[in-house]
DNA sequence: GCGCACTGCG
DNA sequence: CGCAGTGCGC
C-alpha cells in the first residue's frame, strides 16, 4: 500500500486554515504532522480536518509552539514531550503511532541568537532528539519530521560562506543534527536530491521568496526500513506563493508499504 | 448639472479600502465624505482615488477619529477644525467648498457612555455644529454631513421605549440635534422618507445587521435652498452586507443645481 | 465584533 | 513581515 507522508510548520493553524486544507484537498497526504499551530487544543479548528475523514491529535498551547498530527488512519499517543521530559512546558513534540508507524512531529527551537541560553536550549533539544532516535533504532518504521530549524548541508543555505555561523547555519547546530542521522536515519529529501540546492523557508522580510533566499531546515527522517521503502521526497514551493503565506513550505513523502493492519 | 453627495463612516480606510472602491465606482458620487479615516495624512491611500480622477483632502489621525472629503471637482479646503477650536486636538471636522457649495464633514465624539466627561464633549460638540451651522446661515448653499452619533427621531432606533435614555438616543443630544436643525438646515433622509424606520448603523455585534437592530447616526443637513434642489436622499445598506464591512452604510443625497462656476 | 496601537517572537 | 498577545475605543 501507498502511503504519502507530510510535514508543515503553518505558522498559525488558524491563520493558515484555508491554506492547509487547499493543500490537503489537492494533495491528500495520509498523515499531516504540523508544527507552529499556535493554539490551545480546545480551539484547534478539528472539524474541516474530520469533515474531510481525517484524525486530529493536538498538542498546542497560546501563541507560540504547538504541533498537531492530522491523519486518516486512526492515530495513537505515544506522548507529547520529549521522554526525557526536556523542555516538558512548551508544546513541541508529539509521538504517535499510526498504522504499525512510529511517528515523531518535531519543532525544535529557533535558537534566538547564537549566543545566549535560548541558544544552548536549542542545541541540547537537538541532543535530545538524537537520544530519542537512539532509544526508538529498534523501532522497524520510525519517522521523525517537523522544523529542526537547522540547515543541515552547505545546499541547504544559499550561501554557505556567508552563512556560515548563523543561526540555523552555526557548527554546533549542523553538528547535533549529523547526531540524529548517526543514529541511523536518513534525510529523506537528501537522500533523493542528493545535490542541488533547494530551501523549506523563506524569510517573510527583504522578498526573500521571489529572491529565492531560503534556508532547507524542514526535514523527514527515517529508519533504513522506511528509506527502503520510500518512493519519492519533494518539497511543495506553490503555498510559499500564495496570498498571506506561512513561511515555510510544506515536505512529503511517498512510501510504499506492505499491507499492516 | 446633478451631483452626488455622499457620506460614509467607513471605519479605518485602509481596512475599507476595497470596500469603498467598489462602491465608488458603482455609485459614482461627486463628493463622498469619510469619517473614521483612522490614519495619518501620510498613509491615507490617495493613489487609487486620484486614478480615478478624484481629489482627496484628509485630515487624520493615528487609530482613532480622522475625515475625509473625495471629490471629482477640486475642492478648497476651509478648515479642519470647529470655528471654535473646540476639541481641535481630534480631526473630526473638514471644511470644504466645491462648486461654490460649503461642505462640512463632521465625525461627532461617540460620548462612551452617558455618564462622563466623554459625554459632556459629546453634547458640547453638538451644540459648536449648532454654532456653526449658525456662522454659516448666510451661505446658500451649505451642507453639513457626516456621522453625528445621534438618532434623531423614534423612528431612528428600533424601539424608542426600550432605547430612551442610552447613548446616542438620549434625550439631551436629540435636543441639541434638534437645535442644528432650528438654525434652517433641513434633515434630508428624513424629508424624502417621512416615516418608517431607517438605520444606517448596525452594531458588529449580536447579529444587529442580519435582525436590523440598528440606528439612523449619519445624516446629511442642507441649507434651504440645496434642500429645494435635492432630488433623492438614500442610505445604502449594501455595502453593509459585503465581508468585513464598516459598522456604518453609506448616505447619498442627488441634488439639481444650475450650473456653476 | 472589529478596528487600531504596542510588544514579543521568529 | 506577520503571527500571536494585551488594551482601548466604539
Amino acid at each position: 500500500m501507498e502511503l504519502t507522508i507530510a510535514s508543515w510548520n503553518v505558522n498559525s493553524i488558524r491563520a493558515r486554515l484555508s491554506h492547509v486544507l487547499t493543500w490537503l484537498d489537492d494533495r491528500k497526504p495520509d498523515v499531516l504532522l504540523l508544527q507552529e499551530t499556535k493554539v490551545e487544543n480546545g480551539l484547534f479548528p478539528r472539524e474541516p480536518f474530520e469533515e474531510r475523514g481525517m484524525h486530529v491529535l493536538a498538542s498546542g498551547q497560546k501563541a507560540l509552539n504547538g504541533v498537531a498530527v492530522v491523519s486518516r488512519h486512526h492515530p495513537e499517543l505515544l506522548g507529547e514531550t520529549l521522554s526525557s521530559g526536556f523542555l516538558a512546558d512548551q508544546r513541541r513534540v508529539l509521538r504517535v503511532r499510526i498504522m504499525g508507524i512510529t511517528l515523531m512531529d518535531v519543532y525544535v527551537p529557533n535558537g534566538g541568537d547564537t549566543s545566549g541560553e535560548r541558544f544552548a536550549d536549542k542545541l541540547r533539544f537537538l541532543e535530545e532528539l538524537a537520544r530519542e532516535a537512539g532509544l526508538s533504532s529498534q523501532e522497524r518504521y520510525m519517522l521523525m519530521a517537523g522544523d529542526f530549524n537547522v540547515a543541515p548541508g552547505e545546499d541547504d543555505v544559499t550561501d554557505a560562506k556567508v552563512m556560515d555561523g548563523r543561526l540555523c547555519f552555526h557548527p554546533e547546530e549542523r553538528t547535533r543534527f549529523e547526531s540524529i542521522l548517526r543514529t541511523g536515519l536518513t534525510d529523506l529529501f537528501r537522500a533523493f536530491n542528493p545535490d542541488g540546492k533547494a530551501y523549506s523557508w523563506w524569510d517573510y522580510r527583504e522578498g526573500s521568496f521571489r529572491r529565492n533566499a531560503g534556508m532547507r531546515l524542514d526535514h523527514i527522517l527515517v529508519s533504513p526500513a522506511l528509506a527502503a521503502a520510500a518512493r519519492s521526497c519533494t518539497i511543495d514551493r506553490e503555498p510559499r506563493s500564495w496570498d498571506r503565506p506561512s513561511d515555510h513550505a510544506p515536505v512529503s513523502a511517498v512510501f510504499e508499504l506492505p499491507a499492516m493492519e
